[in-house]
DNA sequence: AAAGAGGGCAACCGCGTCAAT
DNA sequence: GATTGACGCGGTTGCCCTCTT
C-alpha cells in the first residue's frame, strides 16, 4: 500500500514550541541533517508532527535566516516580484536570501499591503486605484484626506503611458520615508550600497529588479528553476542566494559586478544568539566544533568557487 | 492603572502534487 | 493503475504584545 503515516496523530503536541523542543530539533538536524521529516519527531524525541518540525525549522530555526524587518530594497523587491508572481510566496522568498515565505507573507499582509493602499495602489493588481475609490478607501481606513503625494500618484497613474509608476511612486515614498528601521544593517540584496543613502538602496534594488525582470520570460524561467544555486551547509537545499548585478545593457550605467552573500557573522549569528539562553543548553557540547567550522568553511569555499564559475 | 482594541507574527489547516507501494 | 501518505505551499487562526482611552 502507500507510505507509512508521518506521525501518530494521537499524542502529537501542538502550539508554540518550547526552548527544549527547539534544542532537540536543532541538535537532531545538526547531527543528522535534513531528511525524512516524518522520522524526525521520533528520532529527535519530540512529540510533534513531522510537518510541524519542518515548519519550525524552515521558518524559525534555520541558521541562514535573517532577523528583523525587511529592508527597503527587500520590500521593493517583494512588491515587484509580487506584481509578477502574485501570492507565490515561496517563489518570492527564493529571491530573498534568509527570508521565509511565511515571513514575507506576513510582512506583505501587515505592512506592504497597507502602504500600497495608502499610496493608492491596488495591492492585488498593482495598478493605481481609481482616484475616487482610492480617496474613499483612504478615508475609510484613515479618516483623513489623501496626502498630496498620493493624489499625485493616482492622477499620474491614470496616464496610459505610466504603467510602472506605482512602483516608482513606491520607491519615491520609500526614499522619503523617514520612519526608523529596526532592521540590522546587513542586507544580502545590496549590502554594498546599503551603507549609502536609501535612494541608492532603492536604485540598486531597481537595477537588480531590472536585471531580474527586464525579460519576464527570463525571470519566470529563472524563478521556476528549482536547482539550488549553491550549497548550504545546513539545509543542503536552500542556500544564501547569490546576487549578482552585472549591468551591461545600458552603457550609461557603469558596468559593475556586485556579488554579495551573507557573511560568516550573518550566517552564523544565530549560533551567537543561542548564547542568550546558553548555547550549551542546546547540547552543542556533543558536536565537534571543528566539524561545524570545517563544514561551513567548506561550504563557503564552494560558494566562492561557484561564484568564480559564474563570473567566468 | 486597568481594560479594550488593534497589530504582528508564529503556528496550524487544508489542499494540490508527487512518490512509494 | 489505484491507493495512500509525505511534502510543500498558500490561507487562516489565535496568541501575545503594544497602544489607546
Amino acid at each position: 500500500m502507500g507510505r507509512q503515516p508521518c506521525c501518530d496523530k494521537l499524542g502529537v503536541k501542538k502550539g508554540p514550541w518550547t526552548a527544549e523542543e527547539d534544542k532537540k530539533l536543532i541538535n537532531f538536524i545538526l547531527t543528522n541533517g535534513q531528511c525524512c521529516w516524518r522520522a524526525v519527531p521520533k528520532l529527535a524525541g519530540l512529540r510533534r508532527c513531522g510537518k510541524s518540525c519542518r515548519l519550525r525549522w524552515t521558518n524559525y530555526l534555520r541558521p541562514d535566516l535573517k532577523r528583523g524587518l525587511l529592508t527597503d530594497s527587500e520590500e521593493q523587491l517583494v512588491i515587484d516580484l509580487h506584481a509578477r508572481l502574485g501570492n507565490r510566496w515561496s517563489k518570492i522568498a527564493a529571491r530573498l536570501p534568509g527570508r521565509t515565505d511565511n515571513e514575507i507573507k506576513n510582512h506583505w499582509n501587515t505592512h506592504i499591503k497597507k502602504k500600497l493602499l495608502k499610496m493608492g495602489i491596488d495591492p492585488v493588481t498593482h495598478e493605481p486605484l481609481n482616484k475616487d475609490e482610492s480617496a474613499e478607501e483612504y478615508n475609510k481606513n484613515n479618516g483623513d484626506s489623501i496626502p498630496g503625494d498620493v493624489q499625485e500618484i493616482v492622477t499620474v497613474g491614470e496616464s496610459q503611458s505610466q504603467q510602472t509608476l506605482p512602483v516608482e511612486a513606491y520607491q519615491q515614498n520609500v526614499t522619503n520615508d523617514s520612519s526608523p528601521k529596526t532592521e540590522n544593517s546587513s542586507s544580502n540584496i545590496d549590502s554594498s550600497s546599503s551603507s549609502s543613502s536609501s535612494l541608492s538602496s532603492s536604485s540598486s534594488s531597481s537595477i537588480l529588479l531590472d536585471n531580474i525582470c527586464n525579460d519576464d520570460g527570463l525571470l519566470m524561467s529563472s524563478l521556476w528553476l528549482d536547482e539550488p544555486l549553491l550549497v548550504d551547509p545546513f539545509t543542503n537545499h536552500h542556500p544564501p542566494t547569490l546576487v549578482t548585478t552585472n549591468e551591461t545593457a545600458n552603457p550609461e550605467i557603469t558596468t559593475t559586478t556586485n556579488t554579495t552573500y551573507p557573511s560568516w557573522e550573518d550566517s552564523c549569528s544565530w549560533l551567537l544568539d543561542c548564547q542568550d539562553f546558553g548555547i550549551h543548553d542546546f547540547g552543542f557540547d556533543s558536536i565537534n566544533d571543528d566539524d561545524i567550522d570545517l563544514s561551513i568553511l567548506s561550504a563557503l569555499q564552494m560558494e566562492e568557487n561557484a561564484l568564480k564559475e559564474l563570473l567566468q
